[in-house]
RNA sequence: GGCUCGGUGGCAGAGUGGUGAUGCAGCGGAUUGCAAAUCCGUCAACGCCGGUUCGAUUCCGACCCGAGCCUCCA
């Protein structure tokens, strides 16, 4: 089955091949870090790995990059306001970032290159420009020439005049059109610095994806994906790097995700109405979270408020539960993906919404399912969850949780057990108030033919 | 000012030129010692005004409203 993606340079949704036969790379735009990555952050990163997922499913080799921004003017603000080096941070919040998309359920990507690691690429990409007038000196700085590059603004529809007339900042004086951008700045004594022809410095925020793609992934890469806000100016000046550096393509297929919005308004570290990832942790499971993320389709914006998360527990809950009655029962995994409805809305565009839908329909399925069709309906079930890395712990151990300083398994086992002994013995009276112990405890009880089961609601 | 996106039932959220997903919540029923879970049934939407069409929520145009980018930002 055809994989279609909406290419933002397209505005429009493509059928996905590959440059190279059977074989794809994937470049995904990183955390900066300089402090712990928020929920909106986290977006990009599952979206991508359920696109990581995916393509594994179609292709032999799937190269995907993301990279960890060690270099900014924000790290070295962080690590001068806790007096510690600059090491100490970007080590810190780079581990942390790894355990916070890992509780999301996220795959190890490929390559995950550093910035600091790739000064030397940085370096002579920034040579070439300047060596073939693209790039020019000024007062300490190497500026990227806009005007120098005919189709400027192709990604994000702008053009320079608009861009002159629009201009609400003020214009350093060292450049020569206002949207010229730094591709490598001075550093002061204080400051991380690389010595450079040009002096000792550091690089320009844009430099290090362009660079970096170049190194590790190629001349012309198949997927580059991040946030919309990335849209301008940071993917169409790598685009401009990459190209007049080294001419190609660059990208083949750009893809950008909509944000999380806080009560209407976007969720931002610089208005300060975000969730870290971390926090979030503290309340909801992270598949619950990740459940949340990809019920909305991944360019739509969604608002991220606790009728979602709360929303979003119920139904993976939900899930579980229709799970757990088959726990005994092994899977029989489909033979072929091609005729599941999930797996064509997630070849059309990652439209996790409607692969949910169609998760809960085969669940449906499932309840009411003869024995002998279960097996084969949980394999249809967990390829789909598989492919969007949820419902990837055992149900019993998902639906008791754990006690969080209530009741312990076993205590509420042996509740269990006393109140199966009153209804034996037909002292409802008995049994009902085990129950509304349970109850106040956060337990559910399920009684069925074949015995009691419980859950933490 | 320039450039983008959006506005679907109580909430979340797909999709479509004609039989109006899905989940949660609600309502009625089955089931249950009572519940829970499950099943069956049911209510309910396409911002506003025009146009095209036999027929538009879906296409076109105007309008209203919201969000974003143009400055660090996923």
């Amino acid at each position: 089955m055809d994989i279609n993606l909406y290419n933002t340079l397209a505005r429009k949704k493509e059928r996905f091949k590959p440059r190279v036969p059977g074989e794809v790379t994937m470049y995904v735009c990183g955390p900066t870090v300089y402090n712990l990555a928020h929920i909106g952050n986290a977006r990009p990163v599952v979206v991508f790995d359920v696109l990581f997922r995916l393509l594994q499913t179609q292709y032999q080799t799937v190269r995907y990059a993301r990279n960890i921004t060690d270099i900014d003017d924000k790290i070295i603000t962080a690590a001068r306001e806790r007096n510690e080096p600059i090491e100490a941070v970007t080590g810190e919040f780079t581990q942390k970032f790894r355990e916070d998309v890992g509780a999301l359920g996220t795959l190890q990507p490929t390559l995950e290159p550093h910035a600091t690691h790739n000064l030397g690429p940085m370096i002579a990409m920034v040579e070439v420009l300047l060596a073939k007038g693209h790039a020019y000196e000024a007062d300490g700085h190497v500026l990227f020439s806009v005007t120098s590059m005919p189709n400027y603004g192709e990604l994000s529809g702008r053009n320079l005049d608009d861009m002159l007339a629009g201009a609400r900042v003020e214009v350093a004086d060292y450049k020569r059109h206002s949207g010229d951008f730094v591709l490598w700045k001075p550093a002061g004594e204080e400051e991380p610095g690389w010595d450079s022809p040009w002096g000792r410095g550091r690089p320009g925020w844009h430099l290090e994806c362009s660079a970096m793609i170049h190194e590790h992934l190629g001349l012309e890469i198949d997927i580059h994906g991040g946030g919309r806000d990335l849209i301008f100016p940071h993917h169409e000046n790598e685009i401009a790097q990459s190209c007049c550096a080294y001419g190609g393509s660059y990208v083949r297929y750009w893809m950008h995700n909509a944000y999380i919005d806080i009560d209407g308004e976007k969720m931002s570290k610089s208005l300060g109405n975000f969730k870290t990832i971390r926090e979030l942790l503290g309340l909801y499971r992270g598949e619950v979270l990740r459940f949340a993320l990809l019920s909305a389709h991944y360019r739509s914006s969604l608002n991220f408020s606790k009728e979602l998360l709360d929303q979003s527990e119920n139904a993976i809950n939900g899930l579980y539960n229709a799970l757990r009655k088959v726990e005994a029962v092994q899977a029989v995994a489909p033979e072929s993906v091609e005729q599941e409805s999930w797996y064509a809305a997630l070849c059309d565009d990652l439209n996790t919404p409607l692969a949910i839908s169609a998760l809960h329909q085969l669940v449906s399925e499932l309840n009411k399912a003869d024995d002998s069709d279960k097996a084969s309906l949980k394999g249809r079930i967990m390829a789909c969850a598989d492919l969007m890395g949820i419902l990837q712990s055992a149900p019993s151990d998902w639906l008791r949780g754990d006690d969080g300083g209530g009741l312990s398994a076993e205590a509420i086992d042996a509740l269990v057990a006393a109140r199966v002994e009153a209804k034996a013995a037909r002292n409802y009276g008995r049994a009902d108030e085990i129950r509304a112990e349970l109850t106040e405890a956060g337990v559910v009880l399920e009684d069925s033919p074949s015995g009691t089961t419980w859950r933490r609601g």
